[in-house]
RNA sequence: GGCGAGAUAGCUCAGCUGGCUAGAGCAUACGGUUCAUACCCGUAGUGUCGAGGGUUCAAGUCCCCCUCUCGCUACCA
């Protein structure tokens, strides 16, 4: 049965860097949604790919002394490694560099262009020239840049922007009367509250300062912005052409019924994408998922510590799809997630191993040890309608395909696969209640016997049907052992449809025959041994990229460590170039921190005051989250000190004290290297 | 600062428009069973339902206020 096509899409991955399996997890869902649809009788294709372009992958490739496209090649491949080793049966996998991509982003630029959405920015006189941004009138303070407080000036570079004003109404009428649009639902209001309602700025769409990107080919000094660019490849990708040619395909496919990304990129797939499809006429995606995340420990991963998980070690360790069943189920439809080791090795243990390995096994050693492994249906104990456990039993398994399906239209996956662990578990409760062993020594109870195995083994094939979109592999090791092809979803379906429990306890052949010799399907996990290797491979790892066992423990103090495979560098987009001149305009000098307290009611900002020479003063920062404030008092600090007070939170600031920061949010105050005293100059 | 969400058993959470002794899974304890991967099944729990006030015959569920956590956003010179 066809119920129509399905076009579903993950956001393509950014090929700055290999993936952790908190990246790797959109993938597997993606896969979930996407298998399962498919088994419900859809025409489903399933999207997923690259990001290439960015002034962030151009330094990286420099970094190393390869050619961008070079670099992007290998990460690309590396990447669709790991999709191809989670077992996802994406049907395309695109790159943002291949040539109908950039060719169709380029026409949908010009036409952009040409019909007014995008004009050159006219922005003279609103430009800063040390912070290399445009700003609009209604963005300036006091008529001056607000990110530096200085003068701005006509503009030295021009660039393209987006009118999103222009389609703004029509976007929040679309959002307002399609609540299905953007989930979960909490995140409309995000976007609503926090940009559509205040009013949308302009778009700029291009860029100059750096050439890894789509050129615009009618004006070749910019390239396309890279959102513009990576979030064309879902139309550019099923064959749409912006001049009218696009493919049957693409006209089979598009709108796109799901587009499933994580939460932080919400606003580009709910604001800016469909603004964008409304300027080329084209119909909107039909809802856009933004997912939780899926984290480390207590924190969001970070490869600094060394200790980061990727799906690599995780498949290592467990099998791909306890890797994938894990991701799947810990994953709460709107709170973050958790993974961690100990959380694995329980999972594995008493879901896999405990509730569905064991169950397999054990009904298959006793069809083999009662039956010489021939399962018969028969019926004893059924017809007659005395064994309320076989009804109760039945009950469930006509009804689970329903109660699964439900869950997945929600999007509500975790849920899904607890409906269909309810089943086993079920299943392991019919045994007990059954008592096949003891049927086994009552030679007229034979026939009672075999109609409980046959049962089970039933009930086994229908679970592991429903299994399959999860865990793939599983489900197929299951049928082996068992011997028969799956129930399918149509046939499962039907029964949910009709409450038909006749027909759903009659799915497995009957007279079948199961396998000789059953295999372990999932094999419990000693916690402390799997702690001792995964230290050991930490260890090792760590002991490569050069990282010592302290600085894992102190990512956060200061380290000369050389730089090693896990450390994450920080590439930034390159300001343009200042004279010896403009640098000396700046003042940095040695502060002591005299004092330092907490701004009430602020959540970032820190007060300070500090000694400069002989004089004191005061600045405000905002590392709050970063710093106690009496962790700071008496450190000495580098602080600009001649640039323009300001008025922050109702106080003055005069001053910057002078921090790093990195891609991960952690952030560290400069300090001197050896004592130097207040007021010193930095130079 | 603005907008929003949340605070329920040791842990992770479910409890819709207020209605009978507040639930599930995991972990714990005890019991049963032996086909099976020391597995499965059953039973038992404890909870001031964040604090305080209010509305109501009746509130975890509505209103007010307080504390804390989280998300988005602004700020972070």
């Amino acid at each position: 049965m066809n119920k129509g096509k399905y076009y579903i899409t993950t956001a393509i991955a950014y090929t700055s860097g290999t993936p952790h399996i908190g990246n790797s997890y959109e993938i597997v869902l993606a896969d979930s949604i996407a298998r399962f649809k498919r088994k419900d009788g859809y025409d489903v294709y399933f999207q997923t790919g690259t990001d290439e372009h960015g002034q962030k992958i151009e330094l990286k490739a420099q970094e190393i002394g390869v050619t961008p496209k070079a670099y992007v090649d290998k990460v690309a491949g590396e990447i669709r490694r790991i999709c191809d080793s989670l077992d996802t049966s994406y049907d395309k996998f695109i790159r943002t560099t291949d040539d109908f991509h950039e060719k169709q982003v380029q026409k949908i630029f010009k036409k952009f262009y040409d019909q007014g959405d995008i004009y050159k920015g006219a922005y003279e006189g609103l430009y800063c020239t040390p912070c290399e941004s445009f700003w609009t009138e209604s963005q300036l303070v006091d008529g001056k840049c607000p990110d530096c407080g200085r003068e701005v000036k006509p503009a030295k570079e021009e660039a393209y922007f987006f009118k999103m004003s222009k389609y703004a109404d029509r976007l929040i009428e679309h959002i307002n009367t399609h609540p299905e649009f953007i989930q979960p639902v909490s995140r409309k209001n995000e976007m609503m509250n926090n940009f559509l309602l205040p009013g949308l700025q302009d778009l700029c769409v291009s860029r100059t300062s750096f050439t890894w990107g789509i050129p615009v080919d009618f004006d070749s000094k910019h390239v396309v912005y890279v959102w513009l660019d990576a979030l064309t490849n879902y139309i550019s990708g099923i064959g749409y052409d912006a001049d009218g040619e696009s493919t049957e395909q693409y006209k089979k496919l598009w709108p796109a019924d799901l587009h499933l990304i994580g939460k932080d990129i919400i606003r580009f797939h709910t604001i800016y994408w469909p603004i964008f499809l409304m300027a080329l006429g084209e119909p909107l995606p039909k809802q856009i998922f933004g997912h939780p995340w899926l984290l480390q420990n207590d924190g969001k991963m970070s490869k600094s510590k060394g200790n980061t998980i990727y799906a690599d070690d995780l498949i290592d360790f467990f099998g791909v799809d306890a890797v994938r069943y894990f991701v799947l189920h810990e994953m709460p439809f709107e709170n973050d997630g958790m993974i961690t080791w100990e959380l694995m090795v329980e999972r594995m243990n008493s879901d896999l191993a405990n509730v569905l390995g064991n169950l397999v096994n054990r009904t298959i050693s006793m069809s083999n040890k009662y039956f010489g492994g021939k399962v018969v249906n028969t019926k004893v104990g059924v017809d007659a309608g005395t064994e309320d456990v076989d009804a109760d039993l039945f009950h469930v398994l006509a009804d689970t395909y329903s109660r699964v399906n439900k869950k997945m239209d929600e999007l509500r996956v975790a849920d899904a696969i607890t409906e269909i662990f309810a089943l086993f578990k079920r299943s392991n409760k019919y045994i007990d209640e059954t008592m096949p062993w003891a049927l086994a020594k009552d030679e007229t109870k034979k026939d009672r016997l075999a109609a409980v195995l046959y049962n089970l083994s039933n009930a086994i094939m229908v679970g592991a049907s429903l299994l399959e979109p999860f865990m793939p592999e599983t489900a197929k090791r299951i049928a082996a052992q068992m011997n028969a092809p799956f129930p399918d979803f149509s046939v499962l379906e039907e029964c949910a449809a009709k409450g038909d429990t006749a027909m759903a306890s009659a799915l497995y052949p009957s007279g079948n025959q199961v396998t000789e010799t059953p295999k372990i399907l999932f094999a419990r996990q000693d916690l402390a041994e799997v702690m001792e290797k995964v230290d050991k491979m930490f260890a090792e790892r760590r002991a490569a990229a050069g990282v010592t066992e302290d600085d894992a423990k102190t990512s956060n103090q200061g380290t000369d460590g050389a730089a090693g495979a896990d450390e994450k560098p920080v590439d930034l987009e390159a300001k343009a170039e200042i004279t010896y001149d403009d640098f000396d305009k700046c003042q940095f000098q040695v502060g002591l921190v005299l004092s330092c307290e907490e701004v009430p009611k602020s959540k970032k900002l820190l007060k300070f005051e500090i000694q400069i020479g002989s004089a004191k003063r005061q600045i405000l920062s905002g590392i709050k989250q970063y710093y106690k404030p009496e962790e700071l008092v008496g450190k000495r600090v580098m602080v600009l000190t001649n640039l323009q007070p300001r008025e922050i939170a109702g106080m003055m600031s005069e001053g910057m004290i002078l921090s790093a920061a990195d891609e991960d949010g952690n952030l560290a105050v400069m300090t001197p290297e050896r004592f130097m005293p207040t007021g010193a100059e930095i130079c």
